[in-house]
Order: structure tokens, then sequence, then C-alpha cells
DNA sequence: GTCTATATACCGATAGAC
DNA sequence: GTCTATCGGTATATAGAC
């Protein structure tokens, strides 16, 4: 008989989706099979589906775990005291060091963005991301007042998130370094930038 | 006896590449088989490994067609007469309107920055990008000389790709209207954006 | 709760007729 | 040059023993 490998079922649900989540994000939904999750696991594939009814499933509950409390960590940026430089300043080093520290979480995003149907874009649109967007939508209507908040918001995260998305190509693009990679040199680099526009910028 | 369905090799090898690039730069390298390309072509599988030795040869020469001649169409920008400002503002015109005409360029190259290794990644940036992005390098150079070039590079392409890249969810979040997809207004926003910064924006 | 064994379908790729 | 037929392997998912 058997031995059981988990004392309760949300601990075998946490084991499995610690790594379903990595190889999803590494991989996408098509790139990783059952099998590979529950090698990865240590357990076989009825295993698996004794937790998750499907891969499906098993993939947007992956989401699901790798997206939560991501909602929060973010939020007290508004109610912090100073200028709304400062203010700025320091959502975009949160934001930044938030993004850099989770890589699975950036990638699902990404993998996301070119993947998901409507429905779920619209899900994770507005049960993920909506408050957070609303803070930097906030922010953006406060600090240019005369822009489109919505462009605005969108150039501010875009900007952090590009210079992460580009990481793996950028020593093979002219002037590339290391250091480039660094949260902090790209913080600061994106606070400058929008501090005083391309035109007066330095760094 | 089977009819000649295409009169030359090149042409049926590109009537291949039209229904391979669409479906790998939407599903992905493992999101799509053989056997869905061959049907798109209205070939049978046979046929289509007559033409591609293996399923990866068939997708990085999809890669490699739909990658071609995008190294032109933007090199003339610093020859073209005028302040570097307008060859800024003529440049992220021209950039985001090559990249929304082209969604399956746009794609192919997110999902390569997902997907390739160091070698394709490698390739990538030394055969497809390097003209181009040195071209924006020296843009960059000589409109911000205090500012680290190639941050402010990524940042310029990267304020604009990242706009393409939300369209799907743009709909959904907070204050996204329809017009926020148009390439003219998205290069207008970037280019106050860069050159005012956000403090000073206005648009 | 975990396993082995298996069902069924599809995968990439090939053989060989025409 | 194009096809049908098929190979061996793997995919997702299930059945049933323990």
């Amino acid at each position: 008989m058997a031995k059981a490998k988990f004392t309760t079922s949300s601990e075998a649900v946490t084991a499995i989706l610690n790594e379903s989540i990595p190889l999803f994000a590494n991989h996408g939904f098509s790139g990783v099979s059952i099998r590979q999750v529950a090698n990865a696991v240590g357990i076989s594939i009825a295993t698996l589906y004794h937790y998750f009814p499907d891969k499906k499933t098993l993939y947007l509950k992956s989401i699901e775990q790798a997206f939560s409390d991501k909602a929060e960590g973010l939020t007290d940026v508004n109610n912090t005291p100073g200028t709304t430089e400062e203010r700025l300043k320091l959502f975009i080093l949160r934001f930044t060091e938030l993004m850099s520290g989770d890589p699975n979480f950036r990638l699902l995003l990404q993998r996301e963005l070119l993947d998901a149907d409507n429905f779920r874009l619209q899900l994770l649109a507005e049960q993920v991301f909506k408050e957070q967007f609303q803070n930097v939508l906030d922010l953006a209507k406060e600090i240019s007042p005369k822009c489109d908040s919505h462009l605005m918001a969108i150039s501010i995260v875009g900007l952090i998130l590009f210079h992460l998305e580009t990481t793996p190509i950028r020593m093979y693009l002219p002037e590339g370094r290391e250091e480039h990679n660094q949260p902090e040199v790209i913080a600061h680099h994106v606070f400058m930038l929008l501090k005083n526009g391309v035109l007066k910028c330095s760094d």
C-alpha cells in the first residue's frame, strides 16, 4: 500500500503549485505536460489528477496562486507622506523590486498577455490589477493632470516591465552591460527619464 | 496521381510560411502542430516535410521570414534633415506604425524574448536588431548625452512596444478607451512623454 | 491517497505507392 | 511532388487495485 506523501490536502496542492508555477512561467501552458509536473513533484500522474481535475484548472490555479498577494505591497504608496515626485520615485523603486524579485509572476503575466482570451484578460484586469492600476492612475493624474492618465499609467509600468523583459537579450545588444539588469539601476533610470524627459535626462 | 499544387518550390515554401507565421505568432512553437500548419495550407503532413526537414526548422524559417526586411524601413531616420527632436518624433511614429502594422512580427518577438535560448537571442540581437538598435542608440546619445544610451534606447522602444503589448487588456482596465490603441495616439503620447517628462507632459 | 495499468487521441516523422 | 498509411512515442485523462 502506498504511503501518504502529504499530511493534508492543501499541503499536497501547495507542493504541486510550487512546481507547476515555475514550469508554466518558463515554458507556457502548452510547453508543459502533466507528466513533467508530476515528475517534478515526485508523484504519479494519477495522484496529480486526484488534486486537480484537468490541466487547464492546474494552470489557472497556478496563475491565481502566483498572482495572489501581488495586489498588496504597493497599495500604501499613495498614502505615503512626501511630494508627488517622491511618491513616484518610491512607487517605481517598489514596483521594480517587486517584479524583479518574482520572475515567475512577471513571466506568467507576459504569457497571459499573449495567450489569454478576452474572458481571462477581463478577469485578470478586474480581479488582479484593477486596484493597483487605479493607484498608478491616481498618481499619474496628480503628477501630470494635463495628460491622458491611462496612457501615462501604462507608460510608467511599461517602462519598468520592458527593461525586465529584455534582460536576457541585453548583453547581446550594443553597449549592454550586466549592471543594466540591477533593479536599482533600472528604477533610477526610469525615474530620471520620467522626471526630466529624454532631453534633460542625466543619470 | 496527385496534381502539382505549386508551380515552383519557393512558391510552396512561401505558401507554407504564410500559414505558419501567424499560427506560431498567435500560439507559440509548442502551441502549434505540424498537422495544423499542413491543414491550413491545404496539403498533407508528408508534403510539408518535403519542404521542411522538421518542425524546429519550420519555426526558425518562419521567424527568419517574419523578421526579414524589418531591418530596413527605419534606417534612414538618422539621415533625415531636421532637429534631433524632429527626428525623434519621426522615429517614434515610424516605429509605432511599423509595429502595429505587423502584429505577427511583434508577437513572434515577444515570444522569442520568452522562449529563445541564449544562442537564438544572440543571433536575433546580432543579425536582426543590431543595426536598428545602433540607430536608436545614436539618436539617444545625441538627444540625451548625459544619460546611459543603452537604457535610454531600450526605454524608447519599450514605451512603444508595451503600449501595443497591453492592447488586448486595455479596455478592461480603468479609463481604457478604444482610441488608446491607435498608432498615432500612442506615438504622440510617447513623444510628449519623452520630450517633457511626466511632470510637464500634456497631450 | 497513491499507485500501476490502460484507454484514446494526437504528436512528430517516415515509407512507399503513384 | 503529393498522397495514404503507418510508425513509435507521448499527450491528457481514467479505472481500479490496495
